[in-house]
DNA sequence: TGTAGGCGCGGAAGCGCTCTCAGCAGAAGG
DNA sequence: CCTTCTGCTGAGAGCGCTTCCGCGCCTACA
């Protein structure tokens, strides 16, 4: 029974050497070798001896943590368990992180936050930060206080972003749809003050003016009952729809829903495209065709971005939005 | 420009006072009070000052910082990206850790991880870890190194646990179906090793059993791909198949998408009853029936349990899994 | 006036580790 | 035999913070 547990000091008197020297071993630091090395090596196996990380980074002022940031937006709904957005990114970093075996931190801060509250998690975010979702002001005030983060979206221009090209995204499936014969193409957008629903708004509207075909939008709120809710709508004043544009899969896969239950069909009546590329466009029926937004390879490049040290601050990189076709919009080019 | 952060040295300098005493402000311990708070906090904000959360760690010997323990299946698909499973438990648990200012990492490994992995993991798991899906073992010896940890699922008797009902949710499952006049109800399993896999099959055969119907199985992956194919393979071999129980939503999603492919309608054709109740069951179409896993309720149990202090070696909270009723099983008796 | 007792505060010893620096051996060179 | 260099090693000074201990002061009670 062990009262505590061992310590690098206690790993040095078994092996016969100083503090210094266990530490250059265990650290694979050159100036120790020989047989030292095995001796402090068998302290270690027969201790159970495991450093300590918080001691190790008081000390060296390195972590190995890279922290995401992102907003809660109401009670449940918004963090994580709603969205599949959230996922993706974690996943994309954990890709390239668990390769070098640093951990992630997830700090949730309210829409509300003040910036108290951002400022102390910037002040621990030795190793960097991942902005997830921030609002422009956040991601501001986080970069002020510390210089090794990135956004994955858009927000003032000195932070450094990975960016989805959202209004291309939006562009393109607009095209899409009008290439396969639709034109009255409608569209459920994101809420107000979103960043990338501002941007697939404009995507959309640009598209719809350019073809020359009537701006025809509803507003949702990214979750799937919102999007079930706006179709509904949409369907009600506008019988003649024939496609939709939807802002995320999510409401996709409730406007997909909402179709069906007025008896139409996808894609036959009304053609849909989704925008996320997420697990709710593989789930729907018929699966949606959807514009991929590459989230983990976006955040793999942030998270790479933040390992490699300083990040210039104003860099900025922007992934392609490209189509996915599936079921949700007619193979042929009626 | 400030050349480096400051330090509470900093802070009490500047108020006058010692370090001992800012540390206690700071901290809202007694033992100071009257002007010298308020000189203390005027200090903190002309300095911008931030305690330095791996110092403060170190030196109390506590950490804000609780852990979740996962594996991560293969590349990309099992690890977050591919499953909503973990993001429910990421938002129960945040859920509860956002009020009290606790962050969550992320600690990823593969499913081939040595003991001295898990070892690390577990000696800098201070405020404790919530084991998300472990191997029996690998939550065992988790459990030997760090008593503060708490599982999610059924392991070694001695590790703490807060587990579902997943054998009486598939059993419950299957007895839905059958009061609904379903006869021929096959299902669609989890990977082989998987203890929830195992209990959920264990519950569909007890009740077939009970129930005088014959075994009719397919084995999936936990994944949407697996369930298609599974579905389809299920269809092929009995064609008069009126009924599915299927082991996880994704698969269940997949599996709606291979009746109407089949040219069948669900429910009436054939019915369905997942198990999740996850984003996928919401997103396909028509919304799957499922059972309730109460995922975040449980990863919030969880959590709550390791911010209270000690677990108790052996504790074990069982919750219930409940039948939500959507559209892929019958309204009627018929 | 004397002695407890409580309160506010400062001094100082760590927490477990890293890392600079100096020391000391042995090899190489004169 | 003495010097110079190189390569290991250990002593010790922190990293930024918490916290124990004790000192002085003030109030309370005898």
């Amino acid at each position: 029974m062990r009262i505590s547990k061992p310590t690098i000091d206690d790993v040095a008197r078994v092996a016969g050497v100083s503090r210094a020297t266990a530490s250059r071993v265990l650290n694979d630091a050159p100036g120790a070798s020989g047989p030292v090395r095995a001796r402090v090596h068998d302290a270690v196996a027969a201790l159970g001896y495991r450093p300590n990380e918080t001691a190790r980074a008081l000390a060296s002022g390195r972590q190995r943590t890279v922290d995401v940031l992102a907003i809660t937006y109401g009670p449940n709904e918004g963090w994580l368990g709603g969205h599949p957005y959230y996922s993706r990114v974690l996943a994309g970093m954990m890709s390239v992180l668990e390769a070098v075996d640093v951990q992630l931190r997830l700090c949730a801060v309210g829409s509300d936050a003040t910036p108290a509250a951002i400022d102390a998690i910037a002040a621990n975010a030795t190793a960097g930060a991942v902005l997830a979702t921030v609002t422009p002001t956040m991601a501001a005030r986080f970069h002020r206080r510390c210089r090794r983060a990135v956004s994955l979206v858009a927000t003032a221009p000195s932070v450094p972003a990975i960016e989805a090209d959202n209004v291309g995204g939006a562009y393109t499936a607009v095209q899409r749809l009008h290439a396969r014969g639709r034109g009255r193409i409608a569209a459920i957008h994101g809420p107000a003050g979103n960043p990338c629903a501002i941007d697939r708004r404009t995507g959309y509207r640009r598209a719809m003016r350019q073809l020359g075909l009537p701006d025809i939008s509803a507003d949702g709120d990214f979750l799937r009952a919102g999007g079930y809710q706006a179709a509904l709508r949409l369907l009600d004043r506008h019988p003649d729809l024939d496609a939709m544009f939807v802002a995320c899969d999510l409401m996709a896969a409730g406007a997909v829903q909402a179709i069906a239950a007025t008896g139409r069909r996808v894609p036959d009546d009304v053609s849909i495209v989704g925008f996320d590329d997420s697990v709710a466009a593989i789930c729907a029926n018929p699966p949606l065709s959807t514009m991929r937004l590459p989230v983990e390879e976006m955040a793999a490049a942030a998270t790479r971005l933040l390992l490699a040290g300083t990040v210039p601050t104003g860099h900025r990189e922007r992934f392609a939005v490209d189509f996915v076709e599936r079921g949700s919009t007619p193979r042929s080019t009626a």
